[in-house]
DNA sequence: TCACCTTTGTTAAACGTTTCGTTTTTATTG
DNA sequence: CAATAAAAACGAAACGTTTAACAAAGGTGA
């Protein structure tokens, strides 16, 4: 039924191993290799991957393993990669844990087991214990978006946005127009990366002698909600916020969460941007352009964390190890939108 | 090294033979089953995958093939229906062909010399001719939210939201607070869907003895565009009617891609809404209930669609197909928003 | 022409499972 | 207790490749 290697082999009278020579790109002869494809259009051949892997040990299969799948930004990183992979004949896995500890342990077990040439993680917080047992067996690993935090002991190649200056950017924006009682709505979370957001936001201040106090860093240590809550969480605190006496004049949303939360805020308060309030956003969302009053924001390089991400772990299965580890931080761009209100000039 | 059926018939005394039968959860003595058990503990054994594929012919593997993954509108339906079959000790994988007929075409060859035991698609227009094929090589296939042109000749299962009573809800919605002159914005793609969407609307009209004449129905044959040149399209599209004589007082977009160029098209004139333009929205978007004005819109239950796809999908693989064809209908949300002006009322 | 490389091809043994046909063990019955 | 039936375990042969180790063919230079 199935067609084999063997019956291109019977078909073309060649053995089977030069037949197998020409599917691995090994040079044969120019007549044997057109004799080859001959049979093989006309067979309708097709390799049986489960056997080339039992075989050669080489499952030319990577994972992408991501903290939840319904959290759709990070969609086209997923595309990008997977697109990279498949054109190098790889076959990509993405897996989600859904901020399932014992779940996420069997997926790692499962990478293992199952000979995966490389792994892309998204984290969502700390990842240290996995990808030192992934490097322990072997396998490359490229971490996104997050900085490991014992990255200085266990080393493994990162890629992420230049979150300090993104970040420091908006911030610098928010200051030159005027606004210097600030509060940055954060998503609850312990992230180095959210970590790093706050700190530029704080450093910029500090630079224009002001201590920003008003923050909203996460309190306590983590427990995992559901992204709606975490949204009207954010949405109440700031809510709390902007009710106090001597409210900020601006607020400052480390990520597409916390701005959906924040907006909420805003919209339920029934407060003007920019008039009431000013917004800046560290992420871009393709409705902050299409909004009311467009977002100022930073927004990630998603095709390039992709790309570059692809690159390496390519680089990393072929064996070169010249450079680890790799600490690639993207660029963001700046989007320019109308919630930030110049309170100098008024407008 | 690596350990292997072997070694845990080694390790307990028993063959291969009935390891592997307690792999397969077929009966042994009581005794032998703790055996192996400790052993397999013991030693970490893991069942080499592509070994147990190359034998048995299960691969126990489907895929889900998307037209677009950086489009992530659908990661929530992917996810849930990846949970659900890695519960099952399937493995998914998930390809996308960015719109690209070619590697559609190697896509769906690929999972048939692949031996998948399912595919679930979420196509993007007209794919008539690839489920056939699938079903031809005996492959089950899930289509969802399109239903197929061919499906009276060529029967397939389908599971998508109840497009048509979605958005006769929100057409009716629109009637009643006085919206006589509206105008509907689809994105510009040959869909039965969006057609669908869109007579439901004219059909509600019709009934109230209004013929609609301002659509905007898709005009051309498809050429894949860009989701972004889609936006700026209907940006642009928007901004003519509106800046006609005798404009509509309120827009039906018929997904959230329109949803995006229109709201771009409101916010880019100064107008606003409720006041100057009303919108409803066929789908919905996190932002679309944080924003300054909240989105009138129907929610498609992308949970529901995952989970019923999946359900379905197992159950035709386990051979079940008394009930073939089926097309599963999955109620939609409505989410009301402050995005429609009630003109009876003025406000 | 011969010895010696190179290149290309072949044979056959893996890879780690499942499964078929058979044998052994256990349980059942007269 | 022997005879038989039923249940469980076994041994070995697949599954479709890759890849050693080896052989043959073709070139090259003395």
């Amino acid at each position: 039924m199935k067609v084999t290697i063997k019956d291109i082999a019977k078909e073309t009278g060649l053995s089977t191993a030069t037949v197998s020579k020409y599917l691995n790109n090994i040079k044969i002869q120019e007549n044997n290799r057109i004799l080859i494809e001959a049979a093989i259009e006309k067979l309708g051949y097709r390799p049986n991957r489960s056997a080339q892997i039992l075989r050669s040990k080489k499952t030319r299969t990577i994972g992408i393993l991501i903290s939840d799948l319904g959290n759709y930004f990070w969609g086209s990183v997923i595309g990008t990669i997977s697109h990279y992979f498949a054109s190098q004949q790889y076959t990509v896995i993405t897996r989600s844990y859904s901020f399932d500890m014992e779940l996420e342990k069997n997926v790692i077990r499962d990478i293992i087991s199952q000979n995966f040439e490389g792994l892309i993680m998204l984290p969502f917080n700390n990842c240290d214990h996995y990808y030192k047992l992934l490097q322990n067996a072997g396998i490359p690993v490229i971490i996104l978006d997050q900085l490991p935090t014992m990255i200085q002991e266990y080393p493994v190649d990162c890629v992420l946005s230049d979150n300090y200056d993104g970040s420091a950017l908006l911030a610098e924006h928010l200051y030159q127009n005027g606004h210097t009682n600030i509060c940055i709505l954060d998503q609850a979370v312990n992230s180095h990366t959210i970590e790093v957001r706050i700190k530029a936001v704080k450093d910029v201040y500090s630079r224009h002698g002001i201590n920003l106090t008003t923050c909203f860093p996460c309190p306590e240590p983590f427990i995992f909600k559901e992204t709606k809550d975490v949204i009207l969480e954010n949405k109440q605190r700031l809510c709390q916020i902007l009710d106090s006496p001597d409210p900020p004049t601006a607020v400052f949303f480390t990520n597409y969460i916390s701005a959906m939360g924040g907006l909420s805020a805003v919209n339920s308060l029934g407060l003007n941007v920019p008039d009431d309030i000013s917004l800046v956003c560290f992420d871009n969302d393709p409705l902050f352009r299409a909004m009311h009053t467009s977002m100022t924001c930073v927004a990630q390089d998603l095709t390039s964390i992709g790309i570059r991400a692809s690159e390496l772990l390519m680089q990393r299965i072929s064996g070169d190890y010249s450079d680890f580890p790799v600490t690639e931080i993207i660029n963001v761009e700046f989007h320019s939108g109308k919630s930030v209100r110049n309170l100098h000039t008024g407008r």
